[in-house]
DNA sequence: GATAATGTTGGTCG
DNA sequence: ACGACCAACATTAT
């Protein structure tokens, strides 16, 4: 659920909210799995006193930088951050709290607990994900250098975090959509030019996403919301995500889904040939 | 009530 | 190297 331009919103928010420079004073865990690398009373353990340096995102990751330890959070699919100024009953999704010293609560509630928490010293996790596609190292350059030598198809390549980080689902369909690619097409079967507008539409589908604040899909809980539970307004951009049986935007044609590395995947048949 | 599907990722197996 | 499949889970739609 969260890709990179919720993900991204979500660390701006927590920024915004002030938290940098303060210190964890406590923190319990409601769901011990939520905790990737050690126990609970550990992780636990490790955090108090700690104080948070800076909050950045890198990928899907938020990475909060703690004096000597660097806690990552990864939402996966349905986590969330919540911040509250009293203490309250944890809510049935509620999996792990930080109790912060100007007396804020920050709650991570977690639906579906496949979110993951990891206290590390290293940035061993971070060194093995993909390049930034906002980051300025992200040429056309690049990309193609990325590209060069891959029998794969597009769709799959681009969700796989060890090349570029941050696209998943949504924003990869969007992507091919706005480049005229089909999800399947072979990375050694595209043109310069269709390369070219690959990577321009990545960075603007991106870029759109986070102006937007993300992109909300349905009414269920567990779609994604920010921190204050506000939606994305990315939603309404959508060209092709989710919009099958409507028309293509470009040309009437009726977008179709198939399934492609277990995912529901939308493109437009006319737009985006094999 | 059963079944399929849901935006993520990691592992296994061929 | 890559893809197909499963697993981790809870909830909603069909």
């Amino acid at each position: 659920m969260p890709e990179l331009p919720e993900v991204e919103t979500i660390v701006r928010e927590l920024k915004e909210a002030g938290l940098k420079g303060l210190s964890i004073v406590n923190a319990v865990v409601f769901w011990h799995r939520s905790i990737a690398n050690q126990r609970p009373a550990d992780f636990c353990q490790s955090l108090i006193k700690q104080n948070i340096r800076d909050i950045y995102r890198r990928g899907k990751f938020i990475v909060f930088l703690l004096t000597s330890r660097i806690l990552l959070v990864h939402l996966r699919m349905t986590g969330k951050f919540f911040i509250d100024k009293e203490e309250a009953f944890p809510h049935s999704h509620e999996r792990v709290r930080l109790y912060l010293s100007d007396g804020r609560i920050l709650r991570y509630e977690d639906q579906r607990k496949f979110g993951k928490w990891t206290l590390t010293k290293t940035e061993e996790i971070l060194d093995k994900i993909g390049i930034e596609p906002l980051s300025s190292v992200f040429t056309f350059k690049q990309f193609e250098k990325i590209l060069t030598g891959r029998h794969r198809k597009i769709k799959p390549f681009l969700l796989d975090q060890q090349h570029i980080a941050g696209i998943g689902n949504i924003y990869a369909d969007e992507a091919l959509w706005a480049a005229k690619i089909h999800p399947k097409r072979m990375i050694s079967s595209l043109t310069i030019k269709e390369k070219k507008n690959l990577h321009k539409a990545i960075i603007d589908v991106l870029k759109k996403g986070i102006e937007n604040a993300g992109t909300s899909l349905g009414e269920a809980r567990a779609n994604y919301s920010n921190l204050t539970g506000g939606r994305g307004k990315n939603q309404g951009t959508l060209k092709v995500f989710q919009r099958h049986t409507l028309p293509c935007p470009r040309c009437r044609t009726t977008i179709q889904k198939s399934v492609l590395a277990q995912r529901g995947t939308y493109f437009c048949p006319y737009c985006q040939k094999l």
